[in-house]
DNA sequence: AATGAATGAGATTTCATTCAT
DNA sequence: GATGAATGAAATCTCATTCAT
């Protein structure tokens, strides 16, 4: 029951802060369009930030869970990029309004200790992807590169591309696009890499 | 005169909205910072948002006039994204503030025709980036690929890049970051492309 | 069983109010501090203010019936003064919290109605001390004054000294300053209202 | 300009929350009733909190710049104290709603720095009452005496006799006790304390 | 053209109270 | 009787914008 609620509260601020960015988007609203009540969103969340704090906590956990299950494959770093690539791009293809807020959400925090897990996000995958690109290097696979600029044009990259997707109007060409990406993506990066 | 308070405005603007964020950056604020009052901004621009979008407009015509610009000299599309670039970095590098607003600020609109400058820098670079591709294709000079999406991850890595560049501590870190990304970048992106 | 709820309820509400102040101290907080859900103070309390009510109620019950007890036997005025202060003194010693309580708050009463019987403490103390002056003065025992009001300024002062006992850090202090504060206000009023 | 509309919000407060209480008085209503709009209340005021703290910052400073004046005259203690007292009664006299403030209106602080003002003036006047009592022994006055507590008991009296006094209906009745208070209340604490 | 006090709609957050289980 | 999730009215405070000077 406990986690419905809050699982409902996450699931509908996705909606509502996609369509209308997270300061225009009023608890008044999320509650009215999750069919409760302003003071429930309080039972679940300390403030507003900390709805979009979760948002993107649960989306860092699922790339950690599934980056520790890929890594024990020992796979090749086109292998682990591949991989990596098409699982996000299939849970923005489930959820587009997710991949806006993961590519576009971004707000300026004015205390410390605001939207640090937004940070972690930010600041945790491209250096993630760095540790993936030095391996690489070291083995051979691809060449010698400043590995924290590279992971960090990837990083952005794919965000763009899915800020491209999700923009798309109709349906089908989102999927289209999002399906073809990863493919097109990697095969981009992997070429420019190449020894 | 007239042009010289808009420009102490849109200057002061970049300062605080560049540390503030968009939203948290008020137009008291900006006023005191540039010595001046709020009403004296409202004489300048429609609103808060119009600075905004000034900003991005004055941004997007420099660019513009350097496109066309380096258009007339019929140079390889290596040699144009390398200008395109060089010149970006080296502006964001003589103002970071800049660079962390053209990365950063991308509010959601909620009426119609707001924020369309922002849209037109967002969109239009990376059109215009395809367009420059598709004449490589043709030219022979790079492999076929779609463009629109490699138009879009170049544009997003550049972003992400000038972001993670002006979130350096230090001024020379700062300025060594950006100095090396657009041979770097380049480097990436056209070994991503060749035939 | 009944009782020993309501009791409880009453005496971390003393704990809580006095801490907090009766405005900052939740019903979540109390219910959450006596180890119970905040329904069930509503199954003894019409509402949070009644809780307030009952504590004073308690009081008040207490003090009138050791009034009854001593008005029997027949005391002078200074003896039952006296013993008055000594008894209100002696229960504020074992309980601080209830004493600051009792001293501050006395919340502004918006509908009719509501903390009645706070106001019956804190115009029924003196106006029974107005009383027993005017007994007093008519024995002989004091000089002819302006009872109410000589009862008000006593009223007050010692609510003023319960407060600047319980306000004392350590308990060895609070404890000395209650133990002397009958006698020495005793003997400071009734000198003050000699023939 | 600016001081009067500070003024006029410092005069309305002191009206409203005298009515309904600290809690009850809403900026809301203390706008309306000064005639003008919330904001304008935050253009003077950083909180609520402040407003009060400013009530009673100014009635702190205006005795304190009597007593430092008085204090010049080398007056005998019951002088002094008469003058005080009087200086009191009268302000109260003129201004009820004030009176209520001042000694009902004692908020609990759940910040540091909150309501430092209040905590200033209700401890710093019974510390001065103790230093001119102190005084008032060494010279031989009065008797010896814990001055702290007697200095307590003194201004507790005092407050509640001008509670008392302003919960009189009538404006007559009121101004009556007021007037006659200050000599009663002297005659009684100085006979209290006479050798 | 410049000022800056005034505005007031609107946002976030709290919390006493209810009621289905 | 006990529970505690849900409620939603209400409060404080912010800030873009206006306009009389």
């Amino acid at each position: 029951m406990r986690e419905n609620k809050k699982e409902l509260i996450r699931e509908t601020a996705i909606k509502v802060i996609a369509e209308l960015g997270f300061h225009n988007a009023t608890t008044d609203r999320i509650a009215a369009e999750a069919g409760i009540s302003v003071g429930t969103i309080y039972n679940y969340f300390r403030s507003k930030e900390a709805i979009l704090e979760y948002i993107f906590q649960v989306e860092l956990d699922l790339r950690r869970n599934y980056w520790e299950k890929i890594r024990q494959e020992s796979l090749s770093l086109k292998e682990e990029l591949q991989m990596l690539l098409t699982m996000h791009f299939k849970a923005i293809s489930e959820n587009p309004a997710l991949g806006k807020i993961l590519a576009k959400e971004h707000p300026t925090p004015i205390h410390d200790g605001l939207f640090t897990t937004i940070n972690e996000f930010l600041e945790g995958i491209p250096t993630y992807i760095g540790i993936l690109l030095d391996e690489g290097i070291e083995r051979g696979e691809i060449r010698p590169c400043n590995s924290s600029l590279i992971a960090t044009a990837m990083f952005g990259g794919v965000s763009a591309v899915v800020l491209y997707a999700v923009g798309r109007d109709s349906a089908q060409e989102r999927a289209y696009v999002l399906q073809h990406a990863a493919n097109e993506l990697v095969e981009f990066y992997f070429q420019g890499l190449a020894m």
